[in-house]
Order: C-alpha cells, then sequence, then structure tokens
DNA sequence: GTAATTGCAAACAGTTTGCGCGCCC
DNA sequence: GGGCGCGCAAACTGTTTGCAATTAC
C-alpha cells in the first residue's frame, strides 16, 4: 500500500482513491483484467467512474507501468509491466478464458530489437482455439 | 482469380464481386489489413458497402480462411489463414507499422496445445515500441 | 423461383473527451 | 489557493444488425 503511493509519487501523480484502488486490484490479481473489471472492484470500495478507470489506466500504461493486451473480446486488458506478465489462451466457443503464465516472447523481442532498431515497449498476444469441453461438445 | 471461385464453391459461399475482390486484394496485399483498407480497396473495383466487408471478413474468418489481428489501434486486421503469416510491430510515437515476415509462434502453439488440451486456431500478435526515427526525436 | 447476399441506416460496445466542481498538496 | 483529478453526460470509433431490395444459382 505505502509502496503504491511511493510509486504515484515518484511519478509526479496525486495520491487518490482510485489510483490506489487500481494499483491494489491489478496487484491482488493473477491475470489481466479489463476496465470493466476492474472498475467493478474498485467501485465496490471507493465511488468512482469508467471514466476515470480509462484516464487512470491510460496514464499508467504511458508511464510504463502497466502493459496493454488488446483482446479479441473487443476490450483492453491491463496488467502490471513486469519482465514475467502472461497471455491469455481464449475459446471461441464458449469465451472461457486460460491464464497461460509465464510469457514467451523476451527472447524475440531482444532479435526484433537487434534487427529493426525499434525499442520495443510492449506486445499484445492472445491464442484463441477450442477448450476440450467445446470439441467434445462440437464433435457430437 | 478462378482458384479463388473454386475456394468459395467448396465452402458453399455463393460467387460475389465483393467476395472474389477481398480474396483479391488481400492475396496482393504484402501484410495485413483492416476493414476500412480493405473497402478503400475492393470499392474502387466494385460497389459496395463496409457492411458487407465486415460480415464478408467474418464469413472468411469463421471458416478458417482468414486470421485476425486485434491492433493497438482498435481495429482488426485480416490475412490469409497460412503457416507463414505475419504481424506488425508498431511505433508507439510516429504509428508507423513494420511489417514482420514470418510467424515466430508455431513451436510455441504446438506445445500449448499439448499442455492445454485446446486445439488452436488463431493467435494476435503485435509489437509495439519505437522507431529509430521517433527515438532520436524524442531525444532531442 | 428461392434462398443467400447486399446496402442502408440505425444500433451497439468500448473508449474518449469537454466541462465545471471538488479535492490533494 | 491553485491546479490536478474527478464525475457526468455527450461524443466518437470500429463493428454489428434488422430489414427490404437484389442477386446468384
Amino acid at each position: 500500500m505505502e509502496s503504491f503511493k511511493q510509486l504515484l509519487r515518484e511519478h509526479d501523480l496525486k495520491i487518490t482513491p482510485a489510483r490506489l484502488g487500481i494499483l491494489d486490484i491489478l496487484h491482488d490479481s493473477t491475470s489481466p483484467m479489463n476496465a470493466e473489471e476492474i472498475y467493478n472492484e474498485v467501485s465496490k470500495e471507493t465511488h468512482t467512474s469508467l471514466a476515470t478507470i480509462y484516464r487512470t489506466l491510460g496514464q499508467f500504461s504511458e508511464l510504463g507501468l502497466l502493459m496493454q493486451d488488446n483482446s479479441s473480446d473487443g476490450s483492453i486488458y491491463y496488467q502490471f509491466a513486469t519482465d514475467n506478465h502472461s497471455h491469455y489462451l481464449k475459446c471461441s466457443n464458449c469465451n472461457k478464458r486460460i491464464h497461460l503464465e509465464n510469457c514467451p516472447l523476451s527472447d524475440l523481442e531482444e532479435r526484433i530489437q537487434k534487427e529493426t532498431g525499434f525499442k520495443i515497449t510492449g506486445h499484445s498476444l492472445e491464442f484463441v482455439g477450442l477448450c476440450p469441453e467445446c470439441q467434445k461438445e462440437l464433435q457430437a
């Protein structure tokens, strides 16, 4: 908690309940969340609005605190921008999401940076497929 | 051309100018395109509407002819679903897109299929970073 | 002829923004 | 006290959908 206040100060951001709430929620979550999910959680603790959630998530992303994943469900998923972030595997039939631990792209990013001269700051990755249950269901 | 007609017949789809146009454009393009880009090209040849483009792209994707990439620009990029499809590297400053040949994820997909029991039908991948020019510009 | 396909316009969902009030430092 | 941050509602963007007219077969 206290460390999040420190984090905000370091980035010249005022300490507000919404900002702390978002950081808390994302810290507690084991997998990426979209704006609405975050809003639902944060608004349990603090009176806030979706607009604020979006604005704050945008700021945090620009500062490099969070990374964004554009999902095939049309929304953006947010998580802390650690080296060991993760991605989703989504069932195209039942829309169930499976959380894949560990992102396998760091080696690849390294190579692409060398080859293109880009400074890579993030990536978006999602797998889509059929979960075991839906494979059975659709076979029948 | 003729082969695209065959392709449509195989999938029980009627042969229409819009469908042929979309297949042509995507075949000629060296990199993924979004609905609006495709519409701009196809409508040069044939009178059509964005709605038709979206509907057709959706159909083709469901049939497995095309694959979709959800880009951080908020739109969906389409390309033929070949093993050797590709992805983008996008500059977060000037929005320039660099086209990365060869998708590096097939090995990984194989592994995930084994580990999760999912049947993976596609994925979405995009790298975001700063292009060499923008790195200089922002340093100055 | 008949069902699939289309165009149009309206509906939608997620996200962004303008503005005035209020809170953090 | 001054400016950053906020809530609200309205605007925007990409995409989807209902329906009547049209086309492919």
